[in-house]
RNA sequence: GGGGGCGUGGCGAAGUCGGUUUAUCGCGCCGGCCUGUCAAGCCGGAGGUCGCGGGUUCAAUCCCCGUCGCUCCCGCCA
């Protein structure tokens, strides 16, 4: 190789480097056969070069020449010459220059790879994730992975500026199952005991605080054993923070800090900070969603009044059982088919909506739907929701909290299918005001909306006991074009407040003390206030790169199987493993 | 656990609704021609049990049933 080594990367070269002697080494991209004379693209990580082979060549050149196929990886020495003004490609970075070359050596052959490495190539994504090493040798690929390195540089120099230390913590851990399910790792020196891997490194960050850390992050792998979608896989990183001394306020401040410096140093996007606040009743009531797409309007309102005065008894009946009548008010799309509407309606049944009644505003009034029982109030109606002929009026009935994610997502279509989004826009807010506790029917009591450690609000204090449905914690999500970027928390930290939580959604001391025991001793030694928040790293940079999954911007990512379709894990292990581990796999029973 | 979509030479798609021919097109592959292309061009060629199994039929890529794989969504994901 020493002497095929590069001078030159293939993204490099320019006009004025003509004259020169180089050698580059790279992949072949495409070989054009002139008959006489070659134009061979060489591509490496930094760009493409157009290599030539004149007629007048040596024919040991022109032969290796006619043998390069795609991705044969070789070393080529040359002169670089100026192109001719005509021949200039103004689409390459460098374009205006060729390489002559003197010399081919090829370093390795490729054998006809299963797709083109190409902007263009379209193969399905599990042939992508088999082949991922050729995917990954795409421009789009080397773009996106670039930036989540970017990304990652540009937050580890700002939170080191801001004075945090990166500190590692384990990743075969206690398991502490409490949201998703932990993966197991079995442990052969104490045969029948297991490490957990991490669902997040939550704890270890508070004991942290505890440890006198002040200030804590890391780029942490976490690992959840659920189903995974577009923006979700068994294996993710997050970009942990911990501060100690602190209130949400302060949290805000350093992460749109942080947001701000790293769009500014990646993709070259001033934010506008502070971000916009919502609260969460705000949230669902106006857009349907804890994670609302700010970029357009289209807000959900709210259609009580009028329906409790109609005779339309699916209206008065869930106002009745106390419920909400939300309506949803399109411009323009009276157009609208009884088809296209019927598949709105789907969207709303996917979400636990009944149906979707609807109405048009039309210059004779309104028609048409469940326009009878309000036709006589049009003026009225059209009035308090700005509504004007040519309108679609939709409608959801039933518990608030179906209403408005149903017609939340009738909204999140409509935004999409009426292209009411700028796709180059981020529109960020933090949703602020979560409800602590949530109400479980199942189990007949109240449950930890976020994790039993969040703070509550101080308002609520007094009354958490009496009343815990209303007590808003000190949690808080920062969402970006409808998704959620970060969750995050001021945790308790007053081993008091933390026993009544306990108390309330009906946890067990003995078994807390089992499960998180060691963080809940840490307490008892001085415990600062604290709080944090977990950036997603994938979902971060899949924004940044307008991407629609997560897996576009993992190197490696699994299928939405949870399997790596590159080296087919998880796999079955050797029985002798298995021996060791005292683990024996017990066939499922055969299904009804 | 549930629902939708997709599966056709190496790759991407058409054909399937409404049954019957050498299953079509582009890319790639192989061979040939061609001094300036840059998604080069032109000519010729090879390559497919239409995911798999079963059923209906004179006849199935197409219709029916089942199954597998991928994907999107609901549930789940503090």
């Amino acid at each position: 190789m020493e002497q095929h080594k590069r001078t030159v990367t293939c993204g490099e070269l320019r006009a004025a480097d003509a004259g020169r002697h180089v050698v580059l080494n790279g992949w072949v991209h495409r070989n054009r056969d002139h008959g006489g004379v070659h134009f061979i693209n060489l591509r490496d990580r930094y760009g493409i070069t157009q290599v030539v082979i004149d007629e007048g060549a040596p024919v040991e050149l022109t032969g290796i020449a006619d043998e390069l196929r795609f991705e044969f990886v070789v070393a080529v020495g040359g002169v670089v010459r100026a192109r001719p003004p005509e021949m200039v490609n103004p689409e390459m970075a460098t374009g205006e220059v060729e390489v002559a070359a003197q010399s081919v050596h090829i370093l390795t052959r490729s054998e006809t790879p299963p797709f083109m490495i190409d902007e263009r190539s379209d193969a399905r994504e599990d042939l992508r994730l088999t082949y991922r090493y050729l995917d990954l040798r795409s421009f789009s690929m080397q773009r996106k992975i670039k930036l989540r390195h970017d990304v990652t540089f540009r937050v580890r120099e700002y939170l080191h500026r801001e004075g945090f230390y990166e500190i590692e913590t384990p990743t075969m851990i206690r398991s502490t199952p409490e949201g998703a399910r932990d993966f197991l790792v079995p442990s052969r020196t104490h045969r029948g005991a297991f490490y957990a891997l991490p669902q997040s490194p939550q704890l270890y960050k508070q004991i942290l605080m505890v440890s006198g850390f002040d200030r804590y992050f890391q780029i942490a792998h976490c690992f959840r054993d659920e189903d995974a979608r577009g923006d979700r896989q068994p294996e993710h990183t997050q970009i942990d923070i911990e501060m100690s001394f602190v209130g949400k306020d302060d949290v805000f401040a350093l992460v749109e800090g942080m947001f701000a410096h790293v769009f500014s140093h990646t993709i070259d996007r001033k934010l506008e900070t502070p971000f916009v606040r919502l609260a969460y009743d705000d949230a669902l009531n106006r857009y349907g969603s804890d994670k609302p797409d700010m970029r357009f309007d289209l807000e959900l309102r709210d259609f009580g009044s009028f329906a409790a005065d109609s005779d339309f008894k699916v209206f008065t009946g869930v106002l009745e059982s106390g419920g909400a009548v939300k309506v949803l008010v399109v411009p323009g799309a009276a157009e609208y088919s009884r088809k296209q509407i019927s598949d709105l309606e789907e969207t709303a049944k996917t979400y636990g909506a009944k149906g979707l009644a609807w109405m048009k505003l039309t210059d004779a009034g309104l028609d048409g739907g469940v326009s009878k029982f309000f036709a006589s109030r049009t003026a009225e109606i059209s009035e308090a929701f700005g509504a004007s002929p040519g309108d679609l009026l939709l409608f959801v009935a039933d518990t608030w909290t179906t209403a408005c994610t149903a017609l939340g997502a009738v909204r999140a279509r409509l935004g999409r299918e009426l292209g009411l989004i700028d796709p180059a826009e981020f529109r960020f807010a933090w949703i602020v005001d979560f409800p602590l506790f949530e109400w479980n029917e199942e189990k007949q009591g109240w449950d930890a909306s976020h994790h039993m450690f969040t703070m509550p609000q101080e308002a609520y204090l007094s009354s958490m006991e009496s009343d815990p449905g209303p007590v808003k914690g000190d949690l808080y999500d920062l969402v970006c074009n409808g998704v959620e970027l970060a969750s995050g928390s001021i945790r308790v930290h007053d081993p008091e407040i933390q026993r009544r939580i306990f108390s309330i959604v009906g946890f067990p001391e003995e078994e807390a003390e089992r499960r998180f025991g060691f963080l809940l001793e840490s307490f008892r030694y001085g415990a600062p206030p604290h709080g944090g928040i977990a950036p997603g790293l994938d979902r971060l940079v899949m924004l940044m790169a307008g991407e629609s999954t997560i897996r576009e911007v993992i190197a490696f990512p699994k299928n939405t199987v949870g399997i790596c379709p590159m080296d087919d894990s998880p796999s079955a292990v050797d029985p002798a493993q298995l021996d060791e581990l005292g683990i024996r796999i017990v066939e499922p029973p055969p299904d009804e």
